[in-house]
DNA sequence: AATGGTAATGATAATCATTTTCATTTAAAG
DNA sequence: CTTTAAATGAAAATGATTATCATTACCATT
């Protein structure tokens, strides 16, 4: 299982030509082991300790080439860091909540089935009335967790 | 009309206790006028004849005081910029439809009904699973406007 | 296994949006 | 009109991301 997904990916750097580094092993290891929704500083936190020669530069070029190559999604939550996340299947579409305070982030997987019937339809219209080319969607909730909440219940 | 909503943000200003100054009046008015979803800079390039003596840290600050007071509202749609927008009543629910190329933003007030039906429901539901008080949502869509898509056409 | 061409790396500096600092100006209360 | 705290603007600071460039490491070919 896990091999089949290191496979795929160092597959899809050899397919346009590039190499298989050791820092790019290592970057991609952290998210196939803590998976969420890193951004590139916390990359680099994680790294520090086991491989503290890799630059915080070849994260972010790293990164940036794998969103490019499709291995990766870039998400923008409005914290003002670029977020990470790996990319699976196209079966794997999925949205977020995310909490205003702490930036943590859920996946969840509920309800596309309605949730695509109804973007379909939107998007068909939409673009005919914008003469838009649409290339995705972003449907995400914001709001407070749990520990947020509480911790701002027990502070009032 | 208009004196209505003048009046609506600056008695929102004396209620909270701040001052209604010319530079205040003057970086509303751009909303006022122009409408759209001009970033900070832009703000500050529609201004810099009219009144080149407002600074671009004062537009900052205007904008985020604005925010903050419920006055306009903010987006960040990837482009590296935060946006402002007049916000209007509840009535003005829309969405918004980004070019990833050129980032003209298009609002829409479509279909609004049967996105409201789904998302109370999701959001219910997401709220009970995933223990989160949900606050926002955002339901974007990003493609290709039609001039970027005629001019990627024409260039290849 | 050694080599050479080229891509990748990392340290540093540069950029760009946004914030902070602080001396000066101004709204508005008395 | 004075007073005074809030608001402003210029300049410096910050923080994320990107560009530069000398050095290093992949890997196809010897």
């Amino acid at each position: 299982m896990r091999r089949k997904r290191i496979r795929n990916w160092e597959n899809r750097l050899r397919e346009e030509g590039y190499k298989i580094t050791s820092p790019r092993k290592t970057i991609l290891s952290v998210f196939e082991q803590l998976g969420g929704h890193p951004n590139a500083r916390e990359v680099f936190n994680d790294l520090s300790s086991r491989s503290p020669d890799i630059g915080l530069t070849t994260i972010y070029r790293t990164l940036e080439l794998c969103v490019r190559l499709g291995i990766l999604k870039k998400y923008d939550f409005g914290d003002g860091h670029s977020r990470y996340e790996i990319a699976n299947e196209k079966s794997d579409h999925h949205h977020h909540i995310i909490c205003e305070k702490c930036s943590k982030v859920i996946e969840y997987r509920d309800f596309l089935d309605e949730e695509t019937m109804l973007i379909k339809k939107i998007q068909n219209k939409l673009e005919r009335k914008y003469h838009f080319k649409i290339k995705q969607h972003v449907l995400d909730f914001y709001g407070l967790c749990k520990e947020c909440t509480d911790k701002k219940q027990r502070s009032e």
